[in-house]
DNA sequence: AAAACATTTCGTAATATTGCGAAATAAATT
DNA sequence: AATTTATTTCGCAATATTACGAAATGTTTT
């Protein structure tokens, strides 16, 4: 046992939190998507997908937390785009670890 | 609905494996680890781990199973390793998908 | 053969994830 | 004001994850 209060470091953690908000197939082709164009509306994203809207909000909602999107309200609609900081934050830290060995 | 009879890409689908293996803080404490030094027993891991043997055995088999480590039983020990081809191929897929924005 | 050691498997509990359809919310259009 | 459109929240069910200690497995040492 570590003699640290904490159990794992902060980079650990953050490490860990973005690989699980890509740890679903439907989160990696929606992370595509929203590369391959600026910016995304979420019903535009449902057509593509084979899962229903209520899911694919769901799913949305996981990789707002992890703070990979972000949603920008233009009524009627919602529209998705990557979030700088924190894709680039999991870019940082996944290469930096897969660069270890 | 896209036509094709997937839901998702072998790709898609291998990367999100990978990133799931590497969903937890302590999976990617035991990775470091590993990386580290060139091998590792299963008992030293342990004892850097904050968590009983039979949560550790779970983890490690996760990574087995992923792909990303592999297991040399050397008795009475068990010599865990970084498995070169899954490695490499995780390290492939996540620096393509992380290069696309 | 018995004791000691290293690790896994089993049993179990608590919690999290994934999925759907129905209902709710909220803005735009008629 | 009613309808349409876009998306989310709710309720629920099925399954997966995480964790632990106890028991099992298999080897080495005594």
């Amino acid at each position: 046992m570590p003699m640290s209060n904490e159990k794992y470091t902060e980079e650990q953690v953050k490490l860990a939190r973005y690989a699980k908000a890509l740890s679903h197939p439907v989160r990696v082709q929606i992370m595509e998507i929203l590369a391959s164009q600026s910016c995304c509306y979420s019903g535009d994203i449902a057509d593509d997908l084979p899962i229903a809207r209520s899911t694919l909000s769901q799913h949305l909602n996981e990789l707002k937390d992890a703070g990979l999107i972000q949603g920008e309200f233009t009524p009627p609609k919602i529209k998705y785009c990557i979030r700088r900081e924190g894709w680039d934050e999991a870019k940082h830290l996944l290469s930096q670890f897969l660069l270890m060995k």
